[in-house]
DNA sequence: CGACCCTTTGATTGCTGTCAATTATCGTGG
DNA sequence: CCACGATAATTGACAGCAATCAAAGGGTCG
């Protein structure tokens, strides 16, 4: 059982809809789980038996083919909602890309509650609205765009999702990336190298800075929209 | 004002959990319209006042670059739903691929019915997660497969969905496209040649025969799944 | 029959992937 | 604290797939 009073995300999950009774009524189904960067909490195509929300830390959503390539096909930021609500298999895994905490839910259960809760349901499609909007975004992304416009696009649509979150200074010019080159290459369609040749072009532009692995910089926030395609 | 009793898609569209009185209140609401091919119902950015169910025909929804460049992001078959319930822009454009038939709902009024009705409300989620299914499914299509994996993933993919709504007979071993060759490259992420050289390869290697313009006939469909990646 | 559009085919370019080697960073243990 | 090994990132050379540019073929519709 969890304590949703004190739960971090109470406000900005789709608990939010809820009033005391019922999250007490919802808190005795879930329990809180820490995951380990790198550990995979749901693998592409076997049965799915949980769904949870993302309390802290930052999660991916991937797809694989036989011969091992990797697609990224969604990330997943505190408060975010995990897993497939009436469906049996989940359709990709979700992994930690970052030390996580998740709040897990019997998915029987979760989908029993959320068919005589409306309000929760209606946040349920909203977010999931909002998440279709965004794979449909990166379908043109990963379809349509050049290297570079890849590279620009995703920068700026991590710094405006980080910002969402309270983790980006300095009007989301600098933020610290939660996860490393190759998973940037399998957001973006790419390989490493040509990605990496993509952030050192920019760079030595003068368009951004990379203090360090994870960090960025965006200079010319104009010229990096410019390059966004 | 809509019949709702004799319309064709009243058992598989959202409508279907739907009771006669309910029914004849959102059928007040609804109106018919006929949507030649190629003209265009919701515009990529505007203002989207209208949400609507699909009677006949098929349409795609796209996404487009200031240069032209253009990616379809989604099809829309008889039985779907279209457009976008609270939110009031349209992320992409929705576009008649052939004639069709649509029975349009202003969207404040849709978005107050399905606000109250919780069997409708979870169709619609229900219908958004499979949506979502699909658009992630095609991400890695767009992201990591060859010109021939994707013509391949494409053509089975077509088959399979043509074959739901009664368009394919002889175990949808045959069918007919709905759209020209231009679209095939836009769902794909390709340029038409590149299309039409893998078609015109896999013709040639006796997988499949394409008696005309717009019909295809998988002769051979454990290779093409094996050439689907 | 002719104009137009869509499709197909051919030649060439170039972007991105592949293969390979080097450098940088991080974690670990002496 | 430093040395070391492991992992991640970067850079370089080259190849190949798909894009581009160009032209011909085939259907359709007036």
């Amino acid at each position: 059982m969890s304590d949703c009073s004190t739960c971090i995300v109470r406000n900005r999950a789709i608990c939010a809809s809820l009033n005391a009774e019922e999250l007490a009524i919802l808190g005795k189904m879930g329990r809180r789980q820490r995951v380990k960067a790198g550990q995979t909490l749901l693998w592409e195509g076997d049965d799915a038996p949980v769904v949870a929300n993302v309390l802290a830390g930052v999660l991916k959503l991937a797809v694989s083919t036989a011969d091992g390539r990797e697609q990224i096909v969604g990330i997943v930021f505190p408060s975010d909602f995990i897993g497939r609500p009436f469906g049996k298999e989940s359709p990709y895994s979700v992994t930690a890309m970052t030390d996580a905490d998740v709040c897990i839910f019997n998915r029987n259960s979760f989908d029993a509650f959320a068919g005589t809760h409306l309000d929760l349901q209606q946040k349920l499609l909203r977010r999931t609205l909002d998440e279709l909007d965004r794979a449909r975004h990166r379908m043109m992304l990963l379809g349509r765009k050049t290297a570079s416009e890849k590279v620009a696009s995703f920068l700026l649509e991590i710094s405006e999702r980080l910002s969402g979150y309270g983790c980006a200074p300095e009007r989301h010019g600098r933020f610290e990336l939660p996860f490393g080159r190759q998973q940037i290459a399998d957001i973006l369609g790419l390989t490493i190298e040509t990605t990496c040749r993509q952030l050192t072009r920019m760079r030595s532009d003068g368009v951004l800075d990379l203090p360090s692995r994870r960090e960025v910089v965006i200079n010319d926030r104009a010229a990096m929209e410019a390059m966004a395609g």
